[in-house]
DNA sequence: AATTCTACAAACCGACGAGTCGGTCAATAC
DNA sequence: GTATTGACCGACTCGTCGGTTTGTAGAATT
């Protein structure tokens, strides 16, 4: 049993280091040894527990960025407060891991879904998955939001959750290098600007 | 004279199939042969007119990308109707070419930043300048706007536009493979709730 | 008519990248 | 004590890619 256990800590090292520079350099302009080099790591090693490059990422999807976007991005708004409050902690948490440039799963996946797309269908089917998912979500916690009286009944559930989901990933690119900070503020003033204008005008008392 | 406009043709088809599949397959992952072979040109061609597959993508964003934000995103705003039909009117078009695959360039900057990112900063550097000069107009536009009586003077210019410009380019990411139609038509919806969220509300008659 | 220059063609080079393969070595099984 | 297996090493293959060099048909110049 204690191999099956180094095994899953030598796999478990390659992950994160793979997509750590899967997300810096992007997914092709990475090479195998890149990473192998940081890890002191041979490519007998990489080959060994995966079969490609390419299912080396899949796997990396699977068990880091899905956790990572529940994490960050679907669990937060989740809980029981008013749901405009939920979704701006959210966004705001998120968007200052961003500022400190650590790695931030929206723009992950903005990039990798630019970099995939007409290019690998597989994966491109793994990254549409998590769209999804997180899409679903938002859409259910707007809906929980409208039958709780926080948000006006008439707004469009999918519509809104697409709007915030479009502008976060956008301003994340917009985000670097070009003030950072002063636009993760500009940009959460808006999205609560926005988030006001769909909120129930005669709340439940 | 006549030669110049042989050269300048020649160098005018390489760039335009350049952009087209750098935008198609990222920079990185097109090589200067798959541009050539598209061409019925070799190698010797290519080198002849430019110094090298750097060069030759800053000429294409200096002399494509840099036109073609100005026709798509620019002038189009430029008119002096009411502001928000104006924006509304502009961005409805952009997304119509996105939904017919054909290149939009909020997208094509978005990828190319994403790609560029931290890795070629002179690249970088153009490309932010395009977003800057998109920027300072969209800011001047809603503050004339402002001026004008259309939009309401407490709205934050600087704001609204990164707000504008992040949803729009989030929004290609996310009409990639999915339902690009569907999700232009639910987006423009929301756009145009934010719109109205910052309208003058006292109207100057 | 001879020469020079333009605009390419074609072969080639060195570096790099994914994937392979034979070998090693420690731990475990018997 | 020997056989087996899991985890890994490192050299090698083969293709690709950015860039170079040499050559040359035809236009322009003299």
């Amino acid at each position: 049993m204690q191999k099956n256990i180094k095994r899953m800590a030598t796999m478990q090292r390659m992950q994160v280091t793979g997509l750590e520079l899967f997300y810096k350099n992007g997914f092709y302009n990475t090479s195998v040894d890149d990473i192998l080099k940081e890890l002191d790591l041979s490519k007998g090693a990489f080959y060994y527990h995966f079969d490609s490059k390419e299912d080396f990422f899949i796997q990396i999807i699977e068990n880091l960025l899905v956790r990572k976007v529940y994490s960050m991005l679907i669990e937060p708004v989740e809980g029981h407060s008013n749901t405009t409050d939920l979704i701006m902690k959210c966004y705001d948490d998120a968007l200052e891991t961003a500022v400190h440039n650590e790695m931030d799963f929206g723009f992950v996946l903005g990039n990798f879904i630019g970099e995939f797309n007409g290019r690998n269908p597989k994966i491109m089917k793994h990254l549409n998955d998590i769209i999804r998912i997180w899409e679903v979500n938002l859409v259910s916690v707007i809906q929980r939001g409208k039958f709780e009286g926080h948000i006006d009944r008439h707004a469009d559930a999918e519509g809104v959750a697409l709007f915030i989901m479009s502008s976060f990933m956008g301003v994340r690119t917009l985000m670097v290098e070009t003030a950072p900070s002063a636009r993760k503020y500009r940009f959460m003033s808006q999205l609560r600007v926005f988030l006001k204008s769909i909120e129930n005008k005669q709340p439940v008392l």
